[in-house]
This record gives C-alpha cells, structure tokens and sequence, in this order.
DNA sequence: ATGCGTGCAAACGATTTGCAGAGAA
DNA sequence: TTCTCTGCAAATCGTTTGCACGCAT
C-alpha cells in the first residue's frame, strides 16, 4: 500500500477547468473546454479525475439527463442538496436543514441510514417559460 | 385520428409491478421482477412502458447512479416519502415534517419549484449487516 | 382486416478498463 | 529506477430504435 500522489499537468487542468466552469459541467463539455483552451487532455483521464475528485468530496455531482455533472466543491464533505433548473441545467446548492429528522425517524424503523436522495427541480429566472 | 391505446397484458403487467415495487426501481430491477413473477416482459417494452408512463405524469423519476429509477406516481395530495431497505427491500412511510425551507430556498434563488424527490435508504433491523 | 404493441437484436451514447508507454518522484 | 498517471481503443452498461410478426380492436 503506498498513499503515494503525484502532481500532473494533466490533474492541474482538469480541475482548474472544473473550478472555472459555470455552474455543473459534464465530463465530455469539461472535456472540450480543456482542448479548446490548448490543454488537450484524454477523455478516460478526464473521468478518471472527476471520479476521484467526487469520492474524496472535493467536486460535487448531480446525476442529470444524458450523464452525469460535476463541479468543483467549495466545502469538501460537506453533504448537501441541489436546486436545478429544467430548462437550462443549471444548479444551485441548497443547505439541507433535514438531515436531522431523516436520522430520527430512522432510529425510529431500526434503520441505517446509508444514503439519501433528493433533489428539487424548477424552473430558474433566467430561462423562457418555455 | 390516432386516438387509440390498446390494453396489453405486458402494460398491465408492467404498471402493476412498478405499483407494487417499494420505493424507486430501476427498469432493470422491474424486467427482473416481472420475470420472477412469471410474467416475462421484454426489456424494451419495460422501457417504453416507463418513458410512456413517466411522459404522461403517472410514473416519478429520478435519475440515479447506473441509470434512470421509476415509481408509480401517487395520487396528488398525497405526497410523501419513503425509507427503504436496501436488502429487503421492504419501505416505510417518511413523513415530511418540514418542506417549506425548500421553497424558501427555492424563491431566494428565484426558482419556481414545480417538484423534488427525497428518498432514504438504509438497513433496517431484521437485515443481516452485509 | 387494420395497425398498434411487442420481442429481438443491433445501434447508440456515456462511462470504464486493459495495456503499454511517458513522466514525476 | 520505480511506479503512478496518461492516452488510446476496446469493453461495458444502460437505454433506444428498426424491423417483422402477433394480437387487440
């Protein structure tokens, strides 16, 4: 076992582009960016980067149509919520003031809570009725 | 005039099973639930039966990890939510205590909120750990 | 008889993975 | 040098679609 990390011009594109995307990227969109901006950089190691960044909390994913989306998180483990418009996907962080009563009414069945979903979708100001 | 629906006994099937299902499935769990229960559907017709159902309001989804998840769409008014056994598979009802935070969350962003999902899962008591 | 609904399998898009080589330590 | 990370391409997963036949109407 070795906690061994190496720095890479590669790792410092992919979330440098991540922090500067606007609101929640796919991996292909994120991907293009990094070759329209001169830093070409491999799909899979995109994923790869993106996965990683999710697991240890320091990016934030929401599953939406067509794959899921990713941006950079400013509060590293720290569980909360989103807000997404439908029309134009954009996503907003909700602090989740639940988490408290999902815990009780757990105790309460004997449960373990292991996960929870939940997601509140609308439509944003800035987006036509339709 | 194309205003024709035929009853199949794959759609009642289908419906039924999806009613039936605790909490959110996935069309794969339901293709396999469908088969277990001696009513053999075929994979595509479960999906086109979802998309139709959930395009017409009467199914819930949520897109998950590893794909879409569907649940019969409850009477309106009814609202409410669920805890479920991950091994089990066995639910509760959740009370939602307090929702109006998320309206109020939704209107400081300027959303218009038009629905959300929470679902918790877990291990209840009667479960072995794994 | 008419034509919608189904099943199968191929097609499809998003994501993952095997493997060999490049580069950080 | 050692060993992680990268890039490519093939593999995989979930979902959709084309086509021919069956069945509800």
């Amino acid at each position: 076992m070795t906690g061994d990390e190496r720095r890479t011009a590669q790792k410092e594109a992919v979330r440098r582009a991540l922090r500067q995307a606007p609101g929640f990227v796919s991996a292909g969109e994120l991907h293009e960016r990094l070759a329209a901006g001169g830093n070409a950089v491999g799909l899979a190691t995109v994923y790869r980067q993106l996965n990683a960044l999710a697991e240890d909390g320091r990016a934030d994913t929401i599953p939406g149509p067509g794959g899921r989306l990713f941006r950079a998180c400013e509060a590293p483990g720290v569980h909360h919520h989103h807000l997404v418009c439908e029309a134009c996907g954009r996503a907003f962080e909700l602090d989740a003031p639940d988490e408290a009563w999902i815990r009780d009414a757990a105790t309460e069945h004997r449960f373990t809570v292991t996960r929870h979903v939940l997601e509140v979708f609308g439509r944003c100001a800035d987006c036509p009725t339709y």
